[in-house]
DNA sequence: CTAATGTTTTTTGTATACAATATCTATTGA
DNA sequence: TCAATAGATATTGTATACAAAAAACATTAG
């Protein structure tokens, strides 16, 4: 029994220019053309209007009146607000995990930074990277919120503060990690909580500090 | 020099629509005929999906396949999620004020309750009832977070969170208002946050105690 | 050579037509 | 009486046409 097949054409167009968002063929700032998407993607020019609203919605992209769309880009005090953002909807997920989540659901986050040993080479690396990343994201999942993790995959916000790589050394993150899986452990919400906030102001930090290190070199 | 109009019709739509949401004209679950609407509004049924589409990617309407569009009805799981959320934001955003505020912006939050004192009755409660708005409304304005800003005016879960009325009565969040304030003054993000996300899960607690209480009636 | 102007081209925003699908209504049969 | 079916109606989803505005280009004047 296969799934059925009942999608329109404005959910092929709206799933495909995200993944095109997501890998970079579409870069912020960009405009897109809704004449050449329409013959690109072989459909009307009504799917296109259909799904990029949409993501506009979303904050994917971005409208300009009489201009088109545009695929959004965040300034610099944008991309700093989005840590923030991102610690205060992390922050209230791991809180409710350590409400919620089931032990084999709290086992499973403690065995993804598991067999890591410092210091890492190339593979090892981006191993954690990934690990990183499935980590909040299952912390999501587990919060058993689901406005959390609808918007953790919808809103454009989410995605794109997903989408920079480490802004911090593993070195430096891993302990703040396992300090969070033993929060877990314990149930502590209100310190799970409390060290998630401080993990992501922390790269906010680090990551302001970078900003106006570059500022001053390009001056 | 008044101000240039450039907008074009699907903005005009949307911001229809969208008062027509937070008016209770379209109500919770209701669907939305697009040929009714492109004849009530007087325009055709272009601009008409666009903001629909638009208004489905910032969740204040949701878009079933083949079936149309219908205003967003939260389930009571969601409601109560919509809590934590809220919790989460304006925990960051009240933090955020007091590395970042103003003391002519913490003063004017301060403002807020002044002047209350209780018993209240029919329209001290309703100056109650506004001065929280404001006073939530405010924490994220002057946070400076211009992400939260703009999730606060632009999505669905927000605008509905911020829709129901007091979930608790005054002479209980009362003092818990004033604790944030005095956290304010005393610029400690840490405390300040902390009273925020336990001021909405308070809420939360009592809202979902009242949902299971009604469900043991409805039995 | 640059700035300003006018012209052409492109692209958007909007209206409209229509086929496919869903919904509603009436009819039939158990 | 009710359920199931068939037919009629309404509504969606899609394509297309076109005016108005923006962008690109060429031309002229300083």
């Amino acid at each position: 029994m296969s799934k059925i097949e009942n999608k329109i054409l404005t959910d092929l167009v709206y799933e495909k220019l995200k993944i095109m968002i997501d890998d970079g063929v579409l870069t912020p700032g960009q405009k897109i053309n809704k004449l050449e998407l329409s013959k690109i993607l072989g459909v009307s020019q009504t799917p296109i209007n259909d799904a990029l609203s949409r993501l506009a919605g979303e904050k994917f992209l971005e409208q300009r009146s009489r201009q088109g769309y545009f695929v959004r880009a965040f300034s610099d005090e944008e991309l700093v607000a989005l840590f923030e953002m991102r610690g205060a909807l992390e922050g209230m997920a791991i809180r409710l995990c350590c409400e919620n989540a089931s032990s084999d659901h709290i086992e499973e986050l403690s065995r993804c930074f598991e067999g890591f040993s410092f210091p890492l080479n190339e593979k090892t690396y981006m191993d954690y990277v990934h690990a990183d990343k499935t980590f909040h994201e299952k912390i999501i999942r587990y919060s058993g919120n689901s406005i959390l993790w609808e918007l953790s995959r919808t809103s454009g916000y989410m995605i794109k503060s997903n989408m920079k790589g480490l802004t911090r050394p593993p070195e430096e993150t891993y302990p703040e990690h396992v300090a969070m899986i033993q929060a877990l452990k314990e149930r502590n919400g209100d310190k799970a909580q409390q060290l998630m906030i401080q993990h992501h102001l922390r790269s906010r930090n680090v990551f302001r500090a970078k900003l106006t290190k570059k500022e001053l070199n390009t001056v």
